[in-house]
DNA sequence: AAATTAAGTGCAATGGAAGTGCATTTTTAG
DNA sequence: CTAAAAATGCACTTCCATTGCACTTAATTT
């Protein structure tokens, strides 16, 4: 837990047992989570609460938000050393057509994209639409 | 116009006045386009007619969605013999940070996307962010 | 330690957009 | 012309994101 406690202060982001719980839940899960999925896991704390915890993760740069096309912002973990608030997020993200879940795959590089003369490509989000592994298995 | 009415019935779409409008509106149009778009050019409509019409026009498979990651659904007319109902949309699309418009990049396939062993890939939405060709120059 | 200030949390409410049920109008078919 | 089918309009619902404000908890200052 004393690593989690550092890797907070060390984002300037002040140590509260709420947050050390969403963290710790973040850290578990090995998919993307949508709010709702927080507020279920901890019914007694309120939506607004998680979602600015979240926000503030997000602000400091220890969270992504994932836009996977199902309408609902979902959330993870950045990996050490992301800077994903600074460049752009790189990696691609798989949605499960099957479970409906949504995952980080962080080793595999969002390609380079051409784009014709005159645009300026500045971001890129890559979403794979499919079955996971565990549902094609 | 003539052309027009005969794409439609050739898509099993029936002919209305309202349908006609919204079909040259949206080949007017060089961009993508929201509901609310939509609904401000044609001030005496209900948004439901138009999001029917919308709908309708998609299930033909002469519209196709957007998810440009605005979090807003927007729509723009197919290439003739596009198949988008058919097989995954394949061109990519662009969203301007500047002027917020998002455009089909429709000669610009998407590349394709290697997804780690157990995956499969059905579908892919690739949107690029950045300065579009009008703000840039 | 007490007082002051700032930050975090909870409750209530708002707003935007997508979507649906049903009554009414318009089109099509017999 | 009449009956059936499709399209349209209105009202309403749902879902999620977001905010204002009051209250509680933690951090600073005196
Ligand atoms: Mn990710
Ligand atoms: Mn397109
Ligand atoms: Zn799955
Ligand atoms: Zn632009």
């Amino acid at each position: 837990m004393k690593e989690v406690e550092q890797l907070l202060e060390s984002k300037q982001i002040r140590i509260t047992a709420m947050r050390l719980l969403i963290y710790k839940f973040l850290a578990e899960k090995e998919v993307a989570v949508t709010l709702s999925d927080i507020e279920n896991a901890f019914a007694k704390a309120d939506r607004t609460t998680l979602y600015r915890t979240v926000k503030t993760f997000e602000d400091k740069g220890i969270v992504h938000q994932i836009d996977d096309g199902t309408g609902i912002t979902k959330y993870a973990l950045c990996e050490k050393g992301c800077n994903c608030e600074i460049e752009t997020d790189l990696h691609l993200h798989f949605h499960c057509n099957n479970c409906n879940e949504t995952v980080c795959l962080t080793e595999h590089k969002i390609p380079q994209i051409k784009v014709p003369n005159g645009f300026v490509s500045e971001n890129v989000n890559l979403v794979v639409k499919g079955i996971c592994d565990k549902c094609s298995a």
